[in-house]
DNA sequence: CATGAATGAGCATTCATTCAT
DNA sequence: TATGAATGAATGCTCATTCAT
């Protein structure tokens, strides 16, 4: 079982419209267009999605209006390709498969612990996405699918521990994995991704969500 | 223990700015501004806060620009105001605590009843809550303390059965609570708020999530 | 020769478009009105002509909207109405003529004195007039004839001082007259309706404007 | 002495401002700013700052509403820019200093010339100028602190007048300075920029002026 | 490829004035 | 007389988008 397709995470078919654009043919043109979604990024960062203004984003790569469109459709085309561009860094990171070593409570605490982390290293485009998600349906469908991925994986996961006599048999693979799923997101936005109260205990936030969640399983228990 | 202080809901403090000026001083100016809250809400459910005009607003209410002005500032103003009035309606409907008959699962199992079907009576205002807190700081803030207080009441509930010996020692309650607090909110609004796939099976709603909540906290076996 | 017509004064025909109304009936009428002129003065001299709204007015009357349309066609109507209130009021402390002792300069000193000292209890009134006549037509044509009759005055009393071979027979008494009247009145206006640099010498005003007047008409010395 | 920094113009801290946007930066948009700033002058002649709306003026200059906003912030800052371009064309032609032949009375009478002729010149922006100066506390304070400048210098050189034995030694010389100043430009623009009663005999003012100040100072006779 | 000037629809907001009560 | 709710024309300003150079 992994989170690694966490929720509100793009959706290669968001990313595809600004894909749809053959890329740029000089070197050049590749620069310019780099620096425009690295512009876009820190500006939404900065200001939100909603107040970013486009030429907000020229300005903050240093080129004109006129070249923006030259790459781009509008600000939504723009954030998928910061979405695009932010997704393929975070692939990198050995974001490879957690090792199944056998022990369900340690692939669990695993899982969770690459989730948050990747949360924790792209927290401002976390929020960010979670605005944009609320404001523009194109990608809330997008979040939506991308989440119903997620969850039917974990809910596939449920389904295996219960067959195994490993959890409990009484409840619903897929509304647990939705509601355990969205706890998991959830707590990291509003613990990562919003500046307040200071930065959490990591590790006990990965440790709390994963007894949480093996509880709620009624994992055989693990301790002593 | 109970959840009827649920995330988002406004607290007074972002009513009052709307109570503030001081209610009209006839008949008539009551029920004009009646229904502009009254056509607000349902400009704003219809098309959502970011895309509603307030000249929307005041054609469904039938009535002028210059009206509105004369009893709200802004959007967000009215907004706090649709938002009081929904509250107002929602403390009536039998919201009084619920027994506590010593039997926790069955007051877990009471609350959540109690808050998603006040969640599904509202819930196209409840993703309209959403959004806006969104993108308005001010809604955001108010959500934040108002859900605050939700967890921390929780929090408190967790540690009392912990202190019983009914619920995990392990867990840390402020932490568990805002977890399980968020999951039900969370799954409230992507299954109630959000239309799609159709109308859930609601008892099996209620079921899962006190059932997952029971687990989590590691209640006493309630079964058989 | 005197001064008290001063530059900008509001001629009674300016006054009276407010007369026109035939004055409330009953008594409570009559202080209905007059509360709206000391309001309407109050929030003229607080936040100037341009700035000051009806609703300002009829806050500051405690009187509603509608009560101002009573008694005023509009923003011009009220303002000359404070200003006939005004000018009786001006009219009443001693205004009387100075008292021709034979003595140009004595007499030229005291119509300054005069002048200076009515200018001075209604700094804010004149200043207000002042920004007036520049915005609006009407009273910039009724301040120009005030000041034209004024002007004349002098101008008058300047010839008959050259007839006596008491002032410069070179001098244009029309031209010369508008000259220094204009002086004394502009310069009132920069040092006592403008508040830049506190409280001048009054006394030294009176007398530098005095001397300059009997200077440039080439009074015989008056002095040792 | 000199009265060519008259009182109410421009002072460049206020023309600063306008020249704080970076200049455009084609010949298209040079063009188009010069555009705007002339019909911007054109309209408020015409209607005078209050009643020219921005409409009034991208109509003039045959722009959209936009364009005007790429080069000015609102219509203070247009005015500004009037203003700013006005001075720099009065600046040129011939407004050097009064060559000082020695004769007071003859640099007196040159600098009142070249004054008014000025004045004449841009009468129409003149009244404007002191229309807005009424109106807007950001351009009463500049044209306060030009005047002022002026004030200044003429009362040093009354002060040198007196030195010399050349002026009433007993005239205060800052007040004196003021005084005569503000005659001098009250007239001016009584005479000049309002247009009743058709044009004055431009000699004759200027000789009547000179004269009054000359008298004023109590210069020793020049006539015969 | 890049530029940046030009566009103009779109929207919030103000406030004098009217009028039914 | 007094009230105050209702009106709606008028206007400033923003910003995504186009296009000539």
């Amino acid at each position: 079982m992994d989170l690694d397709g966490w929720e509100g995470s793009p959706p290669p078919s968001l990313a595809n419209p600004a894909l749809l654009r053959e890329p740029p043919a000089t070197e050049r043109g590749v620069r310019t267009r780099a620096s425009l979604i690295a512009a876009a990024r820190a500006v939404f960062e900065r200001v939100g999605y909603l107040d970013a203004r486009l030429a907000d984003i020229t300005a903050e790569a240093k080129c004109s209006t006129g070249t923006f469109y030259l790459y781009f459709k509008n600000k939504e085309e723009i954030f998928a390709a910061v979405l695009a561009v932010a997704e393929e860094e975070m692939r990198h990171p050995g974001m490879g498969r957690v090792a199944d070593t056998g022990d369900p409570y340690a692939v669990l605490a695993a899982s969770n612990r690459a989730y948050l982390e990747t949360y924790r290293r792209n927290a401002k485009l976390m929020a960010l996405l979670d605005q944009v998600a609320n404001i523009d349906p194109a990608f809330q469908r997008l979040r939506r699918r991308r989440a119903q991925a997620f969850i039917d994986r974990n809910a596939r996961g449920i389904a295996d521990l219960q067959k195994r006599g490993l959890a409990d048999p009484d409840l619903d693979p897929e509304l647990t994995s939705r509601a355990l799923s969205m706890m998991v997101s959830r707590v990291a936005f509003s613990t990562l991704a919003l500046d307040e109260g200071g930065p959490p205990d990591f590790d006990h936030l990965v440790d709390t969500l994963t007894r949480i969640w093996a509880n709620a399983l009624r994992f055989p228990d693990h301790r002593g």
